[in-house]
DNA sequence: GGCTCCATGTAAGGAGTTACATGATTCA
DNA sequence: TGAATCATGTAACTCCTTACATGGAGCC
């Protein structure tokens, strides 16, 4: 049947798949600019240490997904990054293969903590959550700044998909309002 | 200054806090009953698989914040798990220490998958865009049933709780329809 | 000459996953 | 008596994190 060995590879994790799509979309650039973009990104789920992002180009190089060029007029050892053929391939696969899961609501700190939020004496609940809607009032500013600067820059298709984020977190706002009104 | 034995130990991860909160809220259970919860939980993230949860039961009982006693009638080594004082201190402790990261948009795999949607020919864009959709209307159904059902068994404070996710995915759902609009 | 950024990497360790292993209880 | 469920655990492995280490490039 299908050859175990080009296609079956075991599926990538998140990382792996958001770096090799970055590297296909944004075109040649070396793993420190991926590790900066990563650190600049509004979630800080990805931080593509060091420690994770060199041994994972690495893999992926060694998969045949990445090529990597030293930069010659560079004595700092610098690599650029290419996807290869299979590479840019993978990155369709993994867009286009709509997991079950994926429609799950996100994990969210917030809700996870609110479960629980009877475990606090009475007086204390609605403080905490004031201060959850203020780090989430601070995060939507940020958000929304990214998008007017993006939308600024031309880069509309950048500024949707971050609006994104925009609607997750005051739906979280609605959400909080809520729950302050019914232990209030 | 302050004694760095009783006091510092190293923050909790959140499936440890998780577990702490969940045994504190609801009383002496068994480390099975958690997991169980654990999997019909809505969302996916928290597996609490053996392999996790047991060595963790074990590390937060080493850290003197569960108690566990051997259920004497039971023939299978059943062991109910409370909190300690102090574990419920620590537990309390992690609601009230909101971290600044908090209010960031949650991880949400569908919105890093849509920052490269562009990877794809753009007929192939829509179709993807509204499995995620359909993925999404699935998980919303099944939130919202639960709300119903937590409900009519008189558990608004849970109900509440979930609803945070049914705020999530609608807001998500919109998001994606303008999304959508826009590479139609 | 020294500071900051660019740039790549390793080492040790933690936490979680899957798969495996074992055995008691309950119910048809 | 056999299957499903309750119940606890270990072993191997993967990926990621933090902290460390190194050195060139650009600028004042």
């Amino acid at each position: 049947m299908a050859s175990a060995d080009t296609n079956d590879r075991k599926s990538m994790t998140e990382l792996e798949a958001c770096v090799l799509a970055l590297i296909a979309l944004e075109g040649p650039c070396t793993a420190y600019s991926i590790r900066k973009q990563f650190e600049e990104s509004l979630t800080s789920t990805w931080h593509a240490s060091t420690g994770s992002i060199y041994p994972l180009i690495r893999r992926m190089t060694e998969r045949g997904l990445l090529d990597r060029h030293a930069v010659a007029s560079d004595g700092r050892g610098s690599n650029e990054l290419s996807v290869t053929p299979a590479g840019k391939k993978a990155a369709q696969a993994w867009l286009k293969a709509v997991p079950e899961w994926i429609g799950e609501p996100a994990a969210d700190p917030i809700r996870t903590r609110l479960n629980f939020v009877r475990l606090l004496a009475p007086g204390e609940r609605v403080p905490v959550i004031e201060e959850m809607m203020d780090a989430t009032r601070a995060s939507l500013r940020r958000v929304e700044r990214s998008m007017d600067q993006l939308k600024a820059e031309g880069r509309d298709v950048d500024a949707l998909a971050v609006s994104g984020a925009a609607y997750e977190l005051r739906a979280r706002l609605a959400w909080l309002k809520e729950v302050r009104t019914y232990y209030a």
